[in-house]
DNA sequence: ACATTAATTATGT
DNA sequence: ACATAATTAATGT
């Protein structure tokens, strides 16, 4: 299997050197969560706790994490990564939903008074996360300040973020829509580099395409004419903006 | 205005 | 060498 043939890569270790392979993941150090929006509040002590029930995974590319109708019988924090949240529509196409950056909580079924998964969890890029049983859901609720407003926040934020696409998707034109879809993914998991911001992941045209409701010829296109007014460079499966700005003018015709 | 089909080329292991 | 990704042109609704 490929997940046990690869080297176990922890979080940021590009630089890292590894003294020995490890079947486990090393101990979980509480500054893992303490930035976290919804842990921030915490203290050390109901942090370690809260590691202490957790189980750490680390995921390959493009492997789910969870599929949509399963029980929901965990939630997971995404510690680094990307996932892409996507729907199988009638007909066997798959439409991503949205996509969570590293930091957020996912599979939070509970928060959305649901016993399955809403959607399929895969994986955009190598991926860690924690998980935890869905039966602790409601102690972590009751007994941690602020682990319930903020994660209701995202919630709010994401269903919002859901909606503008149906609203985009339905009114808005194609290049308008894969406009401003390449500018979500760079204010989400923008990262600076020499010519302008790219975005943090691998994606293909054809993901592209299930973002904006269209096929990937058409991504194609567009972005082959964009770069050649110099408002995008893209390689295979990376998206590197240079003139955001313009990408906004078109996105709001 | 966009999808579909198909043929061709590029790119990564 | 092979599979996957991207481009490009032609044709269709």
């Amino acid at each position: 299997m490929v997940l046990l043939a690869r080297k176990p890569r922890l979080w940021h270790s590009k630089t890292m050197t590894h003294d020995a392979p490890r079947n486990t993941l090393p101990r979980l150090d509480e500054s893992l969560l303490t930035h976290l929006p919804p842990f921030s509040r915490l203290d050390r002590r109901q942090i370690r706790t809260i590691l202490d029930q957790a189980s750490s995974r680390r995921y390959d590319t493009g492997v789910q994490i969870f599929n949509e109708g399963e029980p929901a019988d965990r939630f997971f924090m995404l510690l680094d990564g990307y996932v892409r949240v996507v729907r199988i529509t009638a007909t066997g196409e798959q439409v991503t939903a949205l996509h969570i950056p590293a930091g957020q909580l996912l599979g939070i079924a509970k928060a959305l008074g649901r016993d399955t998964y809403p959607a399929t969890a895969v994986t955009a890029a190598e991926s860690i996360a924690l998980s935890w049983p869905m039966r602790l859901w409601d102690e972590f609720v009751s007994e941690y300040d602020g682990f319930a407003t903020e994660t209701y926040k995202t919630v709010g934020l994401r269903v919002g973020e859901m909606n503008n696409r149906i609203v985009e998707i339905t009114t808005k034109q194609v290049e308008q829509r894969v406009a401003s879809a390449i500018l979500r993914l760079v204010n989400q998991t923008g990262r600076k580099v020499d010519g302008g911001i790219e975005i943090d992941f691998p994606i293909t045209r054809q993901d592209m395409a299930e973002l904006t409701a269209t096929t990937l010829h058409t991504v194609s296109r567009l972005l082959s004419g964009w770069e050649k007014q110099g408002l995008v460079q893209s390689k295979r499966k990376r998206i590197k903006v240079r003139d955001p700005h313009a990408l906004v003018l078109l996105s709001q015709p």
